[in-house]
DNA sequence: TAGATTGTTAATCGATTAACAATC
DNA sequence: TAGATTGTTAATCGATTAACAATC
């Protein structure tokens, strides 16, 4: 149990957020089968995923809310605390800029880049936009650790390898390309694209979803 | 080999692409290893999914591109085919319908639904928006199968029933909360929230990312 | 105690990887 | 032929699922 898969840490990720409503209403002790109906998980997996958190439930009772936001939170930590670089500020761009403005502290984006000088200097959302150019300085100098891509295709791959020049250790790609990346650079590829066309061929079939994580 | 899983399905949709700019550029014949270089994925896997297609390939020359392409459109299909409906004309909603729109006939979104009455009646990027009221006659009458929810969380399960109810047999829920739907509803979670912790948590300890599909 | 849940171990399942014969 | 690649089978690997003892 030494290497976490990225399966357990994206079913903690949505732990957490289910988590945080049901503290939210008020709830204060949970047992492993109503967090697995809730996340549309099984039991005994929910169990196994909590317990790599360090946190562990009590047979009557089942598992405190508090404490066990407190255990994924710890384990977990947060996007933002590593500095987040997003490029390329188009529709997507901007709509992901929106998204992690408003009241979202843990995803919020340190810096925005692109190479057209119309959308360079200017504030969006909350957030800096800087040429290209500065790139690697300005990530380097913020510390910034995460690169989120939204740049066209042709622009995908060497905006990659800039961002891992500039020291960024984990990607999220949102051009519809694969991209390389070294070892020890965590990449997340968000093709739009290819699980559309996953959901046509299982609507057309009539398969249902794969589990979450 | 008679279920096909959507880890295959996804790659196939990669190699899709690739080879479609491959065929842009001229090549006419690709060998296994090439066409898993470019996709970041192991060439006996690729020969594997390719067989799944009904696709074979020849020892001197590997495969023809634009048969392979032929084979690939053939078993995959096209999203648009089936009918896409989008809910949700927020940031993220008008970002997709914008991506949808250029030059991507195969992501036609053909037809868009929100409750603000602001938004209903109009055409965005060639795409006309209804109001909810309309969502299951619409739906019906255009024979939609896919349905793209980018409405906020406290709507969106909501919506994903009455998409349901309405007849769609696939769903890409970007909405950061679980769904549940019923079986054959193929359901695909493009989980924003999720990814970006997966990052952060793997950017922080030096892990590379899983494969895809 | 009795009963339901937790934590742990074993069994199952599926996908990936490796090995190799068949092919051009 | 010789050499590299394809198609197929077997082995490995990891994750999920099931079973059960320990716990409150």
């Amino acid at each position: 149990m030494n290497v976490i898969s990225d399966k357990v840490v994206g079913r903690l990720s949505v732990y957490r957020r289910v988590l945080d409503q049901m503290l939210a209403d008020g709830l204060q002790f949970i047992y492993s089968h109503q967090l697995a109906g809730a996340c549309g998980a099984m039991a005994a997996q929910v169990r196994r995923d909590l317990m790599v958190t360090g946190c562990s439930g009590n047979a009557r009772r089942g598992y405190n809310v508090r404490d066990l936001l407190a255990s994924i939170e710890s384990f977990l930590g947060s996007p933002s605390d590593l500095g987040i670089a997003l490029v390329g500020i188009g529709n997507l761009g901007r709509a992901l800029m929106a998204y992690c403005s408003v009241r979202r502290p843990r995803m919020h984006i340190a810096a925005a880049f692109d190479s057209d000088p119309e959308k360079v200097s200017r504030v969006t959302h909350g957030c800096r936009c800087y040429p290209m150019e500065k790139l690697e300085e300005t990530c380097r100098r913020n510390g910034i650790l995460i690169g989120i891509i939204t740049t066209p295709v042709s622009a995908a791959q060497s905006v990659a390898d800039a961002l891992v020049a500039a020291g960024v250790r984990g990607l999220m790609n949102f051009a519809p390309v694969p991209l390389r990346t070294p070892p020890g650079v965590y990449l997340e590829e968000m093709d739009v694209t290819m699980s559309l066309e996953k959901v046509a061929y299982f609507a057309r079939r009539g398969k249902s979803g794969p589990e979450i994580g």
